[in-house]
DNA sequence: CGAAAGGCTCTTTTT
DNA sequence: GAGCCTTTCG
């Protein structure tokens, strides 16, 4: 039983023994912390003889997860299953499920995500006449969430509304949550808050988790906002028992309302709380373990702790600087190659990571171009995708006729002639009668049936609309009687959205999702008709990307740096390392948004094992225009003994001009092998991007890399195989 | 009345 | 460059 004990240093060690009272363990990177977790619930398990019954472990990811039921399993094998573990919205999810009934959240309810709420909005806004332009509903959208997020429902937040924003977000939340209640739908922000709903108006069903739930633990406590505190505060409320797991240095949700002040009200909150910090690091090299801590140690608003490390000094961390995305994300696929071909590193050994999502796109056509394998863990995310949601909307439009949302996304896809007129006719109607669209849909076909004079639509709309409901009745009944990836078939049948999508551009592409979706649907193809539907319904709103990373493959990963959080890989290149993006520009008026940033930099420079690499451009694309960015402050605050590569901030003038100098002048150098038909200074013609003329020429894997000067385009780089280079006389 | 085409504005991060 | 909205055409 020691082996649970015995490979842990004496801090973590004491962070497993201690399982009584509230326990604060502030966790550094790479500090074993997952490792602590697991050992901890095995401790509880097999040493302490809890019931796993009585565990409750919050996560930050449903990987995370997953991962933890994994090494948790080959601690205490038999009994791991029977913990609950999960995220706050997964675990609220079921609660609700369960009780929801109580405060009036019937059991089927549907999950509404961003693309549903913003849609959600938006008709709210238009049913109360508010202009969208005047209020973006993003914008209001907003401001809906944060008020959920610290338990305010619409009367209190109407109630504490000062401006006259705030008095018409205050209208649009009130009549938003009639919307989702008609609608039998719930958002994000509403699984947690009103799981606190229920249970302040319940102290019974309250009580019954309080006494399931002994030990409650929670890990990435600094990412926690106020309802998920006070949800656990009221769970833990009885034994007390309340352990939280955490790092203010790598918070980066204050945009999603995590609060970093319940790290310090956990200590206010819990005086006798143990506090245990987790200082050594087990991950990085003492390299990159300095440059991450030079890094972080501006900030203000942070209590310094110290971090060591017994591993080698390794690799200096190497600052490269290149002219513009272009060529960034050549250097990071070429150095990836050298890598791989020194046998330094595989491809699954390397990760590329950037702030915003649409900085992928210069580098996937990198590693397309040269053919090295990767995957993208964001980009569009899977169940964002049009095709993907339409599917899914059908679906849950047939478990949940209620779903007006649902309803107004699929009822025109593919066209059927029903157009916006039409649904807004509708909707007008069947609000004062109380009636969902669907249910409206339903009288007018009644009406058809009982020859009613009152005529809404012409006729020719009349058919569309009752041809349209007669289609969901009929998949509706096969809802309940077939397996769940028949029945997915039949929905992409008898809708014409195969058709539709492959009749549409990179329609192929958008078809393979729908398959994709289809792999998923079969993994609940052995439950029941009925429960098959809702639990693929939850699963595919509350999962993320990360959720689906597979380690199996040996790819690179492209990442964002938000998503990188809790990952770890031998090497890392963080790209775009300029003012603007790293720091993002939207931080620059707000002192404490910018140390958010210098944490983002910070999580993603500690994600490294043994080599970082941090990349920055000259020039950037960005809507249209193209941008000339200073480098990142956050490159200057490391010390140069710790680094290798060009120190750009001495050199960036010089660097600019000789750059745009010779790129301007696009020389005809005799750098070049000769090719096999083509040589430098032929003059070219390429399909896209019109005349130019070879520069120069190199071998690359079993291609040929052309280097070519297009008139008034600049200089691209081609592989002959793919390029098609015509040869002009 | 619906569909297609052109013009506009803004770009973070996600359970 | 894309999504969203408005205008125009059928």
């Amino acid at each position: 039983m020691n082996d649970i004990l015995d490979k842990l240093n004496p801090a973590q060690k004491e962070a497993v023994e201690t399982i009584s009272g509230p326990v604060l363990i502030l966790a550094g990177p790479g500090s074993g912390k997952t490792r602590v977790i697991t050992h901890r619930i095995a401790y509880l398990i097999k040493v302490c003889k809890v019931n796993p019954r009585h565990i409750l472990a919050v996560t930050f990811t449903n990987k995370a997860s997953r991962e933890m039921q994994e090494r948790l399993s080959q601690l205490a094998s038999s009994v791991a299953g029977s913990i609950t573990m999960g995220t706050f919205h997964a675990i609220c999810a079921r609660i609700l499920r369960a009780d929801g009934t109580a405060i009036g959240v019937e059991a089927g309810f549907v999950i509404y995500d961003q693309d549903d709420q913003i849609s959600l909005v938006k008709r709210a806004m238009q049913e109360l006449n508010l202009d969208p332009k005047q209020h973006s509903p993003s914008a209001v959208l907003n401001q809906i969430s944060t008020a959920k997020c610290q338990t305010f429902g619409p009367k209190d937040y109407i109630k504490r509304g000062r401006s006259y924003f705030e008095e018409v977000v205050g209208r649009v939340y009130e009549r938003y949550q009639e919307r989702l209640k008609s609608s039998n739908a719930l958002d994000f922000d509403d699984l947690l808050m009103r799981t606190v709903e229920l249970f302040r108006a319940h102290k019974a069903i309250l009580e019954r988790y309080q006494t399931r739930y002994v030990h409650v633990m929670v890990d990435e406590f600094q990412d926690t906002n106020l309802v998920q505190y006070e949800l656990v505060k009221m769970i833990s409320a009885k034994y007390r028992n309340l352990c939280v797991v955490g790092d203010p240095d790598q918070s980066i949700y204050s945009w999603r309302s995590a609060d970093l002040r319940n790290i310090l009200n956990f200590e206010k909150d819990y005086p006798e709380a143990k506090t245990i910090l987790l200082g050594q690091n087990y991950r990085s090299s003492k390299t990159i373990l300095d440059a991450a801590s030079a890094v972080i140690s501006t900030n203000k608003q942070r209590k310094p702790k110290e971090l060591w490390t017994e591993n080698d000094q390794g690799a200096p961390v190497t600052l490269a600087e290149t002219y513009n995305e272009q060529e960034e994300a050549q250097f990071v696929v070429n150095e990836i190659e050298k890598l791989v071909s020194r046998q330094e590193a595989k491809l699954r050994d390397v990760a590329v990571m950037y702030r915003t999502n649409a900085q992928s796109r210069a580098l996937e056509e990198a590693f397309i171009r040269y053919g090295t394998p990767y995957k993208l863990v964001a980009g569009t995310r899977f169940y964002e995708r049009k095709e993907v949601k339409d599917v899914i909307a059908y679906m849950r439009l047939i478990q949940n006729p209620a779903d007006d949302i649902s309803l107004m996304r699929v009822i025109n896809v593919p066209q059927r002639g029903i157009g916006e007129r039409t649904v807004a006719d509708l909707s007008i109607w069947a609000k004062p009668l109380g009636l969902s669209l669907y249910d409206a849909l339903r009288e007018i076909s009644g009406q058809i049936a009982g020859d009613s004079q009152k005529v809404l639509f012409s006729p020719r709309t009349t058919k569309l609309l009752v041809d349209f409901f007669k289609m969901v009745e009929e998949l509706k009944s096969r809802s309940q009687s077939s397996k769940l990836v028949d029945f997915f078939d039949r929905v992409v049948d008898s809708t014409g959205f195969r058709e539709y999508i492959l009749a549409s551009p990179d329609g192929e592409d958008r078809w393979d999702n729908v398959m994709e979706l289809r792999g998923v649907v079969k993994d609940y193809n052995e439950l029941p008709p009925g429960e098959a539907l809702s639990s693929l319904l939850e699963g595919v709103t509350l999962v993320s990307d990360v959720d689906s990373l597979k380690e199996s493959t040996d790819t690179v990963t492209l990442i964002t740096l938000h998503q990188a959080k809790g990952l770890e890989f031998p090497i890392v290149f963080i790209v775009g390392m300029e003012e603007g993006i790293l720091p993002h520009i939207r931080s620059f008026d707000d002192p404490a948004q910018m140390e958010e940033e210098r944490r983002l930099c910070y999580v993603g420079i500690t994600r490294a094992k043994s080599r970082v690499y941090l990349v920055r451009a000259f020039r950037r694309n960005m809507m249209g225009g193209s941008n000339v960015n200073a480098p990142s402050r956050f490159l200057k605050d490391i010390p140069a003994a710790l680094t290798t590569g060009s120190r750009p901030w001495k050199t960036e003038e010089k660097r600019i001009f000789q750059k745009e100098y010779e790129w301007a002048a696009s020389p005809v150098t005799s750098e070049d092998e000769s090719l096999p038909e083509l040589q430098a200074g032929d003059a070219v013609r390429h399909a896209q991007f019109g005349e130019g003329v070879i520069i120069g020429a190199h071998p690359v894997r079993n291609d040929v890399e052309a280097i070519v000067a297009f008139k008034g385009i600049g200089v691209k780089k081609l592989l002959l195989s793919f390029a098609h280079l015509e040869k002009v006389e």
